[in-house]
DNA sequence: GGTTTATCCGCTGGGCCGTACGGATAAACG
DNA sequence: CGTTTATCCGTACGGCCCAGCGGATAAACC
């Protein structure tokens, strides 16, 4: 077990303990991520950027998906606070959550699509010296 | 088992269809999120945003984890293709891959840290009817 | 060369998550 | 009022993921 009452470089790790993420946040940001995470969640609400409002049946037509899953994917999305239903009758109208975090999810998809279109490909470089 | 031979609202559907993320790039973000929800995984990657340089002993001492967990995140970042290493004689210094990769992830982080302050706080609304 | 140090790898176990299935609910329809 | 339809819920099963441990590698130091 290495003992490590010697940094290496005693500076940084003070600088990383002031300025990156807190244990709490990276938490509290791993549960959204977990949330937007799942393929079929995320589709959900890209459908749901794109249409304002549907039913969960037409839903899983769009997406080609089960209605079992789609419903279940919307009960965690609501869970999470993104989404909110509508009822009328039998049905059930889901729309997202309104105001700045509707912007705020649209940004981070945006964003996040953009990231993963950069294909960071696991470049399998092992050969560093100086 | 229901039929759905009846889309509620055809329009949608095919709006969805066209508009929405597919389901191969639903998976390839997917991938990439899966790696930034977990708390560990995100804070290395703040770390090395906010130091451009460490070794792990340093990363698992600010961060206040166990090196092993610290270089087992690395080490999926690093096939996630995020993360680089320079090894110096029996040291390994981590940085994040350089170019529009790192201001898309900086970018991304951003966006994400905003969205989470916006603390979505599973409201539990449940009568809606019109 | 032998020991210490920094990191990495293989394996194992526990825990969480998503899907599928059956039944339940509740509205529309005749 | 009974049936059909759209959705929801409870449960059980399988799979993946991560922390921890022990050993391996490989450089530095005497």
């Amino acid at each position: 077990m290495t003992d490590h009452g010697h940094p290496v470089d005693p500076d940084r790790v003070t600088a990383v303990q002031h300025e990156a993420l807190s244990a709490s946040e990276a938490e509290a940001m791993g549960g959204l991520l977990t949330v937007l995470a799942d393929p079929l969640r995320a589709r959900i609400l890209s459908a749901l950027l794109a249409t304002q409002e549907m039913c969960v049946g037409d839903l899983a037509l769009a997406l080609g998906a089960s209605e079992d899953a789609v419903s279940y994917g919307l009960r965690l999305l609501r869970t999470a606070g993104l989404v909110r239903r509508r009822r009328e009758g039998r049905m059930g109208y889901y729309r997202l959550r309104d105001g700045a975090a509707r912007e705020a999810l649209e940004a981070s998809l945006s964003r996040l699509r953009h990231l993963t279109a950069l294909h960071p490909e696991a470049g399998a470089d092992e050969a560093d010296e100086e």
